[in-house]
DNA sequence: GGCTAACGTTAGCCGCTCCAACGATTGAGT
DNA sequence: ACTCAATCGTTGGAGCGGCTAACGTTAGCC
């Protein structure tokens, strides 16, 4: 055994919406890095992906701006889903500075698994709530977001 | 001026429950550290603060368990607080494994006004929301972090 | 043409969580 | 009584994620 007696964590901790908020948070981190590991990709990689896909190709600082990666992150993860033939990076003719990002169609059919993936990870990570709840959640976790965020172009924080 | 065309996030992404958890944690631990940063003062030590007064003293297993605290970090935060005089440590006469960590008269009253910047922090990140949709968000993730939760003596995870 | 700004890239810092190992101490088994 | 396993506090370090700083390159402005 291990410890075991009284590892009752005082409800004025417990309660605490920034503390519940950091818990659940840790969960559905692990979950989604746990399914989308199984195929041997990171939540960035989706992020990247469905950008690609939803507003065509795209210079990387566009891509930082729609998916909240970092620019100097963002190079790993073209890198990665470069040399895994997902995407392909060329030099933009029209402007020497930049580098287009698209998307290739095995990148594409990659994308559709890594969404069953994801959908299933979002599912169990909700497994204990109705849809009603779900919805509830979803809204209210989005009402706080749009509060706290920047809004303009220049968003100060993550994205995950 | 920085980016700004069409800095638009995907829905896809924007509504992914993961995600969004996510964001709305990192600004609440942002508020968190910056209201108790103002006060020489981290989470972890509110955290040993209550647990301490709820529980009374005790060695520093014991409020590893009741705090989330990992044994390897409570080391530092302990002496933090010791070294500002809010908690004493000391050999357990009856088990000299142990320090009995007890709580000073200057450490409560150091825990009260942490109360008060705590509160000011989580009203400033639920602002955006009623008293009602509070309650509704804080039931929500305790029965997503109840539910992903060891719940045994062991918790594997983190307790922000 | 010279200044400013954007782009991609590299390197490094910081905070956080966690694991591995150690010496000291205890309690149980036989 | 003696051995053995387990617990406690502590240290050092690995790993990750987000961020800043700086650089060379290229574009646009006046």
């Amino acid at each position: 055994m291990t410890t075991d007696e009284s590892g009752a964590v005082p409800a004025r901790l417990r309660n605490l919406p920034s503390r519940l908020l950091g818990q659940a948070s840790t969960h559905a981190q692990r979950l989604v890095a746990e399914a989308l590991g199984g195929a041997d990709a990171r939540k960035w990689h989706y992020a990247a992906l469905v950008a690609l896909e939803e507003s065509g190709p795209a210079s990387q600082a566009a891509l930082s701006g729609r998916t909240g990666i970092h620019r100097s992150d963002l190079v790993a993860v073209i890198n990665e889903l470069a040399e895994r033939e997902l995407v392909e990076r060329a030099p933009d003719p029209g402007d020497r500075r930049r580098n287009v990002v698209t998307l290739t169609p095995l990148g594409r059919r990659r994308l559709r698994k890594l969404e069953h993936l994801l959908d299933a990870a979002q599912e169990e990570l909700l497994s204990p709530l109705s849809h009603q709840e779900r919805e509830q959640l979803v809204h209210l976790l989005g009402r706080l977001v749009a509060h706290h965020a920047p809004a303009d172009g220049t968003m100060g924080a993550d994205g995950r």
